[in-house]
DNA sequence: AGCTAGCAGTCGAGTCTACCGAGTGCCAGC
DNA sequence: GCTGGCACTCGGTAGACTCGACTGCTAGCT
């Protein structure tokens, strides 16, 4: 359905001293390394490339290559005398120079496009289902940043009573989030109180941004004054304190795929940042002007994700990016479909959120 | 501050055939050795307990004894010739029978209490920081099931329009959770029609439970109707197709307890059960009405969950179960400590969403 | 100049052996 | 009924050895 997917990948690494390019020859033995590594986890020999791939030449010739492919920092041996793995500049090479877009292969095209078309659902499930959707298409574990809400405008706010003292101020916003905070009233208002509070909350509020609240104007009314005050401070302040909703999906896999991670705990740590929130927002937030980008191992700055790969697209709705989703798997993973997945997923669910 | 906690433990497993009530020195060995095992780890011989722990008896004495509770099933050898590990029916001897509660140290049931005083928040961040809090204080995976919100009683509902043709429905509950959904309007309604839509829908559905809508009465206007109809069934189909709300905290935990786990994907399926919402707010809600309770081991039908434990407890506010609290970690887990975490947090949680 | 064949060297992984020590079971004696 | 003592078991560790998958290098071929 959808037209072929174009991938302009943006090179993260700032590169600084530029290498002499890579001959014909070795870049297709440093493609097949990688291939190979990536499909079999094994360090790959040159004996392994020079027969099962038709390069043409004998294993000597491809040692050579490999080499001269060490020396220049794409390939590493674990140890003399093992085949070679690629380095994070060995993967960057392969992601920025062997970009040919197979796009998802037909069932997941359509796995895809069904998940779209299926029924419309709030924007929060929707969010969290596209990111299961995405963890199910790549095995890995996947992120979702939904969109801020302090750029939305307030469609209607009212207050609802609870209990006596006890209200709840919903505000809808423009974008079909919602946002509410409860409110501990002195002096026990009575309902008609409440409603004039909210009819005058409403009136003041209605078409403001979360974060460009007005300030409260006097209605006369004392009770009503303070219940609005209140209220809109409580608006105020959650917004203040309040993070683009993240969802996190398809942790298990993080588990599963342990032994590409370094160590048995580098898992665990991974895990541990995937709980912290606020660290894992603004990581994704950091990279939200990149388009469709891919951070490889030691490209990331923190710690933890030293032996992982990051996978992220913005999404796109009427014009602005709202959000981004990505995933977050191995170094040693298979960048040409997580890029296609990605692409399309976030594609799609831009258009999604359009209409 | 809170009094000492009475722990009513419920034996879980129906035991079927009586077992000769355990001698009390015998009692005592096992105890020592399930101790002893939950703080190191390791198979715990005669001699550390002969030693180590004041029981009056000579090693060999000692080793009588675990040949007794090895013939009762309290205790097995990982191999001939290695220490003895407590069995789940030696868990469970133990929970049911040395229940002497600790009660939580001072400092953690500090943090218990200040996080309960300080500043109230919306009911989901409140569920969701709990299962945060237990999971610090267990150092274990913690689930907190919400409410439903098929008892909770409609408090006020609107409609509220996004853009033409696309509006929300949302309802704001007793309980102070909100439900809403997107409507999709043919033939795109006015922003009156809505709001008298609203005003409609309001008057016929305030008071009733989400789960006992009243079929929508005509009003004489036919858009209006319309959008009623479509905002109702909306409403209806939300909440029938839907779960208690979840929230799992802690997960890396498992990770990192990975040892205590059988296999090494043990673990890695502990943590995808743990992504299926519906298969584990089931699980929970099963146990519901039991109290207090500790599921040890194989007492868990789950093939998953057998070499965990659960320890689960209700929250009751205004005298009725609305949702419960737990934890989920290896079947060597510190079970008083456990348990009095548990207990103690659900019934501040209980108590915190009183007023 | 570039490729290849062949050969020597390296090192991890697996296997085998021996050994140590923690822990048991059992028995005879107090 | 408890204890000391003794023989026995078996997992875990360390060392030696082999095997095999690699590499690097060099000499020779096209």
């Amino acid at each position: 359905m959808a037209p072929d997917i174009t991938i302009p990948v943006s090179d993260a690494g700032d590169e600084g001293q530029a290498r002499p390019p890579l001959d014909e020859r070795r870049a297709r033995v440093l493609r097949a390394v990688v291939e190979e590594y990536v499909a079999t986890a094994q360090p790959v020999g040159s004996q392994t490339i020079a027969t099962s791939r038709e390069l043409g030449v004998s294993s000597a010739t491809v040692r050579n290559d490999m080499t001269v492919l060490e020396r220049e920092g794409y390939l590493v041996q674990p140890h003399t005398s093992a085949g070679r793995i690629p380095t994070d500049r060995g993967y960057r090479f392969f992601v920025d120079h062997f970009e040919r877009a197979p796009g998802l292969p037909p069932a997941q095209r359509r796995t895809v496009s069904d998940f779209f078309t299926s029924a419309h659902r709030a924007l929060e499930d929707l969010l969290h289902e596209t990111g299961q959707l995405l963890a199910n298409l790549t095995q890995h574990a996947s992120v979702v940043v939904g969109p801020a809400s302090d750029a939305a405008v307030l469609r209607s706010v009212q207050i609802v009573s609870l209990q006596p003292g006890l209200a709840l101020v919903v505000g809808v916003l423009s974008n079909g989030a919602v946002e509410k905070e409860v409110l501990h009233l002195e002096g026990e208002p009575s309902e008609g109180d409440l409603a004039r509070a909210g009819t005058a909350l409403n009136a003041q509020l209605h078409g403001s941004t979360l974060a460009g609240l007005p300030v409260s104007e006097p209605t006369g009314d004392l009770v009503v004054d303070r219940c609005v005050l209140v209220a809109r401070d409580a608006l105020a302040a959650r917004v203040a304190g309040q993070l683009e909703p993240l969802y996190v999906s398809g942790v298990s896999r993080i588990a599963m795929e342990q032994g590409s991670y370094g160590t048995v705990d580098g898992a665990a740590r991974l895990l541990e940042l995937l709980e912290h929130q606020a660290v894992v927002v603004s990581l994704v937030r950091g990279l939200l002007d990149h388009g469709l980008i891919v951070r490889i191992g030691a490209e990331n700055e923190r710690e933890e994700l030293r032996d992982c790969s990051l996978v992220l697209a913005p999404y796109v709705v009427e014009g602005e990016v709202v959000g981004s989703i990505g995933i977050l798997g191995p170094t040693r993973m298979d960048y040409h479909r997580a890029l296609a997945a990605v692409a399309t997923v976030s594609q799609q669910l831009g258009r999604s959120l359009h209409t």
